[in-house]
DNA sequence: TGTCGATGTATCGGTTCGATATATCGAGGA
DNA sequence: TCCTCGATATATCGAACCGATACATCGACA
C-alpha cells in the first residue's frame, strides 16, 4: 500500500524520506496521514527489494532543469517555501538545514514493481484509501484499465450504499448513531455522483482520443 | 480505540465475539471494517484487564425480557434473521448453529473505562474513525462534552480545508490528482455543515431541557 | 552563549489487519 | 446414508502500520 504510493511520487523525482513524506502528505491529504514509522520501514523494505536505491547523501540532486518539471511547477514552489528560504537562488539546496540526507531514487525494478502494484491494486476496490490512491496514479494506466478501475469503485460503493440503507432501517432509536448512519449513506450518494461524473468525462475523453487516431 | 467500541456495544447487551463483530460493523458502517485479527486480541486484552469477563459458554444468555429492549429490537430482529431461522420460536437459541460461544459481559470496571475511553478519546479529534466512534456513544456523555467533542471536530476540519485548499494551490495540473483533491476539499465542507446542523441541533436540546428544569 | 524550532533519519512497542487453521452444525445432493 | 458445502464460531500468526520518542544538525534570535 504504502510501497506504491513511495514508487508513484519517486517516479516524478528523487527525493528524501522527509520530502516525500512532506508530498504524500499533501497529495493524499485528508485520508492516509503518512508517518515516520511507517515510511523509513516502507523505504527499508523497497530498498532490500532492489526498486529504489539511494542515489546519493547530501550532495546537489539530479534535478532535471526546472522549466522541464512544468507540471509540477506549484508544488516544487510549495516545498521550495515550506523549506524555509533557505538557499536562496540556488535551485538544488545540497543538504541545508538538518541532518545529511538521503536521497532516494526508483530503479528499474521499482518502475516494474509500480506497474504491477498499480495494476493488482486495482482489484481491491474496497478500501477507501487503496482506491484514492490509484486514482492518484491513474495517468499512469491505459485507458480501459483506468474506466474499469472507476466502475469497479461504482460499484463497490452501491453495495456500500445498500448495506448503509440496510444498517439503517435496523438500527435503534439513537440520534447520534441514526446521524452517524444517515450522514454515512449521504456521503456514499455524494461520492457515486462523483465517480458518474469522472466516469462520463473518462469516456468522453476516450471517444475525442479515438476519433483524434481512428482505426 | 477498538476497546471503546467493544465496551460500548457490551453495554447494551452481553454478546459473543462473532456477533459483537455483526453489530460493530452495522453500527460503524463504512469506517472501520472490524476483523476478527484485531477483535479477539482486543477481548482479550480487555479480559486481562478485568474489564470483560466470560459470563457463560453455550447456554441460555440471560436476555433482558425482549420487551425491555425496545430500542434496539431492529437490531436483534436483523441479527436474528442473520443468523439463519435457526431455534425458531425460541429468542434465546442457545448454542445454535457452529462451535461453542463464549459470551462476554461488561464488568463495573469496564464501565469506568468506557467513561475514560470515551473522554480522553474526546482529545483526538483529528482521527475520523476515533470521532465517528464517540459519537456513536455520545449519549453517554453529558451535555457540555458532547457539545466540546463536536465543536472540536469542527475545528479539525475548517483546519482540515484549510490544508486541503492549500495542497490545491500548490499542485500540478493531473487531472485526477487535482480531481481527487477537489473532491477532498467537498467532502471537508459537506461535512462542516453537517456538524454545524448537529451543533445546532445539540444547542436547540439543551436550551429546551433547561428550560424545564430552571436554575 | 544558549536555546529554540525546523529539518532530518531512525527505532520501539503496541495495535491492527489479512490470511489461515480449527471445529461444529444444518442443508442439500449423490 | 454419506459427504460436501456454507454458515457459525474461536483463535493465532506474520506483516504492516502508527504514535511516540530518541538522536542529530543547523539557523535564528535573544
Amino acid at each position: 500500500m504504502l510501497e506504491l504510493a513511495i514508487l508513484g511520487v519517486l517516479k516524478e523525482q528523487d527525493l528524501h524520506g522527509y520530502e516525500l513524506k512532506r508530498r504524500l502528505t499533501e497529495m493524499l491529504g485528508t485520508f492516509s496521514a503518512v508517518s515516520f514509522g511507517s515510511l523509513y520501514p516502507a523505504l527499508a523494505r523497497l530498498e532490500r527489494a532492489g526498486a529504489v536505491k539511494a542515489v546519493e547523501a547530501n550532495d546537489a540532486p539530479p534535478l532535471p532543469p526546472p522549466s522541464a518539471a512544468t507540471g509540477s511547477l506549484g508544488a516544487e514552489l510549495a516545498a521550495f517555501r515550506a523549506r524555509g528560504r533557505a538557499a536562496r537562488g540556488e535551485v538544488k539546496a545540497p543538504g541545508r538545514g538538518g541532518r545529511s540526507r538521503k536521497v532516494y531514487g526508483i530503479t528499474a525494478k521499482g518502475d516494474r514493481l509500480f506497474e504491477e502494484l498499480l495494476a493488482d491494486a486495482a482489484a481491491s476496490t474496497e478500501d477507501d484509501r487503496a482506491f484514492n490512491l490509484r486514482l492518484a496514479f491513474a495517468r499512469h494506466l491505459p485507458d480501459e484499465a483506468r474506466l474499469g478501475l472507476l466502475e469497479r469503485r461504482r460499484a463497490a460503493l452501491v453495495e456500500r450504499l445498500n448495506r448503509g440503507r440496510r444498517s439503517l432501517r435496523a438500527a435503534g432509536t439513537d440520534t447520534y448513531g441514526r446521524a452517524l448512519l444517515e450522514h454515512g449513506t449521504e456521503v456514499t450518494e455524494h461520492d457515486i455522483s462523483w465517480l458518474d461524473r469522472l466516469i462520463a468525462a473518462e469516456r468522453e475523453r476516450t471517444r475525442n482520443s479515438r476519433e483524434d487516431t481512428p482505426t
